[in-house]
DNA sequence: GTCTATACGGGGATAGAC
DNA sequence: GTCTATCCCCGTATAGAC
């Protein structure tokens, strides 16, 4: 399949190009294992091998640094979606897969489940982007909902997309607390495939 | 009404005592605003009037105050609630009550919100005490469930009771994330009722 | 019971050498 | 592009004065 889509070739990335995505490796590595405040920039120099003032100079501060590892994910779990829905996935589909995704890449939960937290903090350095991104995965959530509730099964009462996709972000977030404090805990796809059959959506087992 | 459950009247504190709990109720605010290792015993110190060596006179470490805020704090939440039960209220009603508590409460909804997303690390130093919280609300919630769930309308898929108290655990600690980012984005009152009803629990308007 | 003084390690950030 | 050296503030903790 090699050469479908043809785009420009990636140019052989420099030296400062690859230290700068070790870098980003690791601060993600260290910001979902401790959060942000538990971390520092030395931490993170230390395990990319080299020194503290040298992360300082690809990324203008540490605030920076984690802004660029959240989007840097996000973009990557973005594209995981997308790829579900260019293939036909349902709606339930892309859901379960995601929760899947999840199950696999515990860092990546762990990363935005702590800092999250944290960043509902005012003056956290992700407040905004954190509000920002929920915003947006609202709107996108309730979009999906509408369309997959007209081959939905009716059920009483109708289901409010707009309510349904804060519960269900709400539902997703809430599971992976209680999942990274106990693993064993908890089933999220059990859990998420519940609720959005209540809501009338089938899910394949 | 003073005096119809006599029980042994509380001994003027002292002044020791006083000052802890000035410390509890400052730890309080700072923790709930800013969650704990943003937080330093020199702030706490300064916050309720004294110096950080006095702070620590008190309480046997940083870890030991978190700890014994949280407990405290759990305690005053735990009663209201059984000041509910205790009056007949339904499990619809104790759970309502609950969600409108922390709108009118919102430092102690913050402070469970940040430091459990905090305590996902497993060596924090409240990694343990919450998942023994979790435990133990999932296991209290459970036993609600059945209960309510013998004077509901069965719905289908049957309602799992286990499944069920991870699944409203999730949702409202998830709601909480996007309401401290957002205050205005959530209706957390709305999104609790429809979830429940669509279990074949009642709730009142 | 609370203070001052002090210890020591660690935090983020910058200047300037190589 | 990365280093060393340094700044200054903050972190927890303790000893001993008042």
């Amino acid at each position: 399949m090699a050469g479908v889509t043809t785009t420009t070739p990636p140019p052989r990335p420099t030296k400062g190009e690859r230290t700068r995505e070790r870098i980003l490796d690791v601060a993600f590595e260290l910001f979902a294992r401790s959060g942000y405040h538990a971390v520092s920039v030395r931490d993170i120099a230390t395990a990319a091998g080299l020194t503290h003032a040298g992360v300082l100079k690809h990324f203008g501060g540490k605030d920076e640094l984690l802004l660029q590892v959240l989007q840097r994910r996000e973009e990557i779990e973005s594209r995981d979606q997308d790829a579900q829905w260019e293939r036909g996935d349902t709606f339930a589909d892309v859901l379960v897969g995601t929760v899947q995704r999840g199950l696999d890449t515990p860092a990546l939960v762990a990363l935005f489940t702590k800092i999250s937290g944290e960043a509902t903090t005012p003056d956290h350095p992700s407040h905004e982007w954190f509000a920002a991104r929920y915003r947006r995965l609202r709107a996108g959530l309730a979009r999906a909902f509408r369309t997959a509730l007209e081959q939905a099964e009716p059920v009483d009462p109708p289901v409010d997309p707009e309510l349904a996709s804060t519960q269900l972000l709400a539902l997703l977030d809430g599971l992976q607390v209680q999942r990274l404090l106990e693993p064993d805990a908890v089933d999220p796809v059990a859990v998420v495939t519940d609720h959005v059959r209540r809501l009338g959506i089938p899910v394949r087992d």
